[in-house]
DNA sequence: CTGAAAGCGCTAACAA
DNA sequence: TTGTTAGCGCTTTCAG
């Protein structure tokens, strides 16, 4: 024999108890100055007799919304979506809405699984941090309000919250060559993904504007994970290719390379520089800690929110936002020795 | 002038378009075999015709239940969570249920808010990882269905499952005595907290079984994050006292333990061994990599999220699952050289 | 095997 | 200012 569940007491227990109709407590509670004081007390008083607490299942099912947004990111692994993810619970609970968090693992079928469980009535919109848009929902006429942070998604013309890639990954650039690095290599993202093309030509700007020529056996390419930065470097020895100076598209894979070029014997900066893109906690954590461009990605969590929200509260498309980036030098990055500079 | 929203067709369109009741179309849909296949293959076709999705939120009203749970950690910036986060979320999705992440932050009034969130049925239950439990609530008559992974409430006794914190700290001070260290400093977690307590006493207890004196001047504590293990080294200076090793209660602390040890030019492991505890994907990151005590984190998620389901599927409560942890041996601690062992 | 009808708990026209 | 009433879209008795 189990207890029986003791009910929650519903809107029509308080309507009983304050000798008032349901439409008046919901009125008293939601639009309190639509109601006469002393009747708003009456059912304030019965509220808490009851220890009544709106259901808000049935009230979601009568106005049509669920009040949550599903934020959807490459790889929740990056524990730079969760700075990202602060920044978005922080404007969501402001508004009163929730946040569901997907793992899109660069994968079509779960990307659709997410987008559909707006059609399914579990959340009201998303915010997209992926590379990629399934073909199916592509040319789906009607798409769920979603706004895009930090992604391109080429050809959907879909309210994006971004940041210049190319300028921030031209600075990082322009920073070493000040410096007086000329053989820079760069680990760049995946490709072709936009972001990851961004800030490859991003590089290569900077390297045109310092006068140096580019080299393509300087560039390789990783997927933005700590291990794509080991393995990295391993390939770069592997040509035989020389270099003083490293850009990476993410910091987890300038750390990894960090990582790679000490087992190496080869210490950082003394012979290697390297500039890193996203300023996550990590890059203070390491040692030398990581000259890097910060992203505020609180703010571009808040912003896309925001922007959602817009969206779902009846306004159209709202504008893109561009967020700006800095270049925080720290000690991974400085002048290079002759020697290493030579390749020895 | 908008589009007006093309409604999304409902049970009852698809009901008329296959020429049956709504309660047929329902029945098709979830117990197929109480229906005559024809009449299941019209309503097959209506659906697709129609392009029918079921509405999950006036199902679950009508269900009673929201196939939503909380995951509430002690702190959403720690990349460990993240982890237990996806096989949460693996457990989750093949049983149809949502999971919603909340940031507890050592915050009554935080972790309240989200307890909440199941009396106002935006969730059926909660998977807790924070080290407290507020006042308010333990003194609650009726508690909402919860698991506790990986943390003691006193006094609570709800399912759990864990791991032996105890039997791990003592197993990594073993190897650094194995290894032939004898100044072992610790640097644990916040107090009192019982996770903190158990990891302190299995390190003194590693300490007893390998017959060295327990020195209180070697134990500091922290918040298990990376400041704190970049302060721990500070305060160990401080206080002037020598050691040859450091056993830290996580890979957070560890690692900026390892950082700061470098920064004052002491290298690890030649001058200083270092385990940590967790192995979070920072460890392999590292140079050189963490030695560190391995938790199964992703199935730690899984099995939590499994203990609550059994537990909203009506079964009471579960028993408490123990989970094993291992030494993993990396690079980050060795056999101290004569030197340091001295303290010079 | 299928249908009619009730109802999950709430809000919002509409009327009074 | 308040009450009556009609749903939101679904599942599930209860009859047939």
């Amino acid at each position: 024999m189990q207890d029986a569940p003791i009910a929650a007491p519903t809107i029509a227990e308080v309507a009983r108890l304050a000798g008032v109709s349901t439409a008046t407590v919901s009125r008293a509670l939601a639009q309190p100055e639509r109601v006469k004081a002393r009747t708003r007390e009456r059912v304030i008083a019965a509220v808490a007799a009851t220890g009544f607490i709106p259901n808000a299942q049935a009230r979601n099912l009568r106005l049509q919304a669920t009040r949550t947004v599903i934020l959807l990111v490459r790889d929740i692994s990056n524990p730079f979506y969760l700075e990202i993810y602060k920044g978005v619970e922080e404007a969501a609970v402001d508004a009163g809405y929730k946040v569901l968090m997907g793992d899109a693992r660069d994968d079509d079928e779960r990307i659709l699984r997410y987008v559909d469980m707006v059609r399914e009535r579990h959340a009201d919109g998303l915010i997209l941090m992926v590379g990629r848009f399934p073909e199916a929902l592509a040319k789906r006429s009607r798409l769920p309000p979603i706004v895009v942070a930090l992604e391109m998604l080429p050809g959907l013309n879909l309210p994006t919250v971004k940041v210049d890639n190319h300028a921030a990954a031209r600075a990082a650039v322009a920073h070493l060559a000040r410096l007086g690095h000329r053989r820079i290599a760069h680990i760049a993202g995946p490709m072709p993904d936009p972001m990851s093309l961004d800030r490859r030509d991003g590089y290569l700007a900077g390297l045109a504007d310092a006068g140096i020529p580019a080299d393509p056996d300087l560039v390789v390419e990783g997927d933005f994970g700590l291990a794509a930065g080991r393995a990295a470097i391993r390939m770069l020895a592997a040509r035989g290719v020389d270099y003083s100076a490293i850009f990476a598209a993410s910091d987890q894979m300038a750390v990894g390379a960090m990582g790679e070029l000490r087992a190496r014997g080869r210490n950082v900066p003394d012979d290697v520089s390297v500039v890193g893109f996203d300023d996550i906690v990590l890059a203070e954590a390491v040692e030398p800690q990581l000259t890097t461009i910060h992203q505020p990605r609180r703010e571009i969590g808040q912003a896309a929110m925001k922007l959602l929200i817009e969206q779902l509260s009846g306004g159209g498309a709202p504008p893109d936002l561009v967020l700006p980036t800095r270049l925080v030098e720290r000690g991974s990055a400085a002048a290079p020795t002759r020697r290493t500079d030579q390749g020895w």
